[in-house]
DNA sequence: GAAATCATTTGCCTTATGGCAAAAAGTGTT
DNA sequence: AACACTTTTTGCCATAAGGCAAATGATTTC
């Protein structure tokens, strides 16, 4: 929980009191690896926080190929920010068993409503998330698959081995064989 | 001008008295052809909606090669919103002759203080086209060559022929000759 | 701890895309 | 219209990555 309360405060200054409304709101749970917290055509207005595990974010292609979008890992928040109220296209799921910081959404607009600046700082976290995100996938657009890999595991070295390969090949762009290959090659 | 008002006002209300403070702060500039708008390693603090022509987003990889980011065209609003203070990485450059509507940051920052609900309305602007760009970008990785392609024209059909081929190419990944080869085999 | 299940590696061959360079087409200038 | 200049197309060949299937290795289940 301090791990969130520190996070939180890289992006903008709380008082106790407002720490502890927050604190107050969280409810922690544990998503065992391969469970969905959010399935694809549901709607997804919770927040979630990671305090241990790898989550996915994954979507079916229109050849019924499972693609993964992206790797959040611990210390990450998840959420839908706006589109709250349509479903989602996307799935995500516990790449390993996972310990959650969990909000409803009821609660997630009552800190909006409640302490000066929340919204400030979160929409700074999403921001800064969705930025790196896309900053990441456009760096790995112009590479071969050799160097998409090693950019992949200098981005997320704590993922790499922890998770199953065809993830990690449907988020680079290619085949699980031609990443084992790689793998190979790189040692 | 109409325009940008009307883009505005998709995402939350605005009385007149507001819409005309807005309005009172914008700049119409013309931008052509092949110059910058902003330059890697300056600082780029405007907020700049086009009303006219397309923009492109592009930096160099380790490489030296120059690669596209993302295209902007008509009625789309290009800003930092964060790292205000960090120069950019990045060049924005005009890829056919532009007219655009600049806010300096100052005045920016004003509206955010005058009116209330500004910063709603531009936070979800600014969220939705990340995650737009995210969507592409992440859809793009698991496909082919002309795939990618047949997806960028069906995003940006105005951009493809306005442009040259190469901005293109680098967007998708892929070289000139390729993207050319490409184009002849569509018909 | 053997069987069953699932994930990864490997072999063989095909195919898409890259690299390089020349030709062709297009654009602007005088 | 002729020139220079840029952009696009094309040819030829090299190579990275894909497709498929079998083999190996790892994990779970009874």
């Amino acid at each position: 929980m301090e791990k969130f309360i520190e996070y939180i405060l890289r992006f903008g200054n709380l008082n106790k009191q407002q720490i502890e409304l927050i604190t107050s709101k969280a409810t922690e749970t544990e998503l065992r690896k391969d469970k969905y917290f959010v399935e694809a055509g549901k709607i997804f207005s919770q927040v979630a926080f990671i305090l241990e595990g790898i989550l996915r974010i994954c979507f079916y292609n229109n050849k019924g190929e499972e693609i993964t979008k992206y790797f959040g890992d611990e210390n990450h928040l998840f959420a839908n920010p706006y589109n709250i109220h349509e479903p989602m296209a996307e799935y995500i799921q516990a790449v390993t068993d996972c310990r959650l910081l969990v909000f409803s959404r009821k609660d997630w607009d009552e800190l909006s409503n409640t302490i000066v600046g929340w919204d400030s700082i979160v929409n700074k976290i999403f921001q800064k998330a969705l930025m790196e995100k896309m900053d990441r996938r456009s760096a790995l657009v112009s590479e071969d698959a050799t160097t998409r890999y090693l950019m992949f595991l200098e981005k997320f070295p704590t993922v790499a081995n922890r998770v199953p390969l065809s993830y990690i090949a449907s988020y680079l762009g290619i085949t699980q064989s031609s990443l084992s290959r790689i793998r190979k090659n790189i040692r």
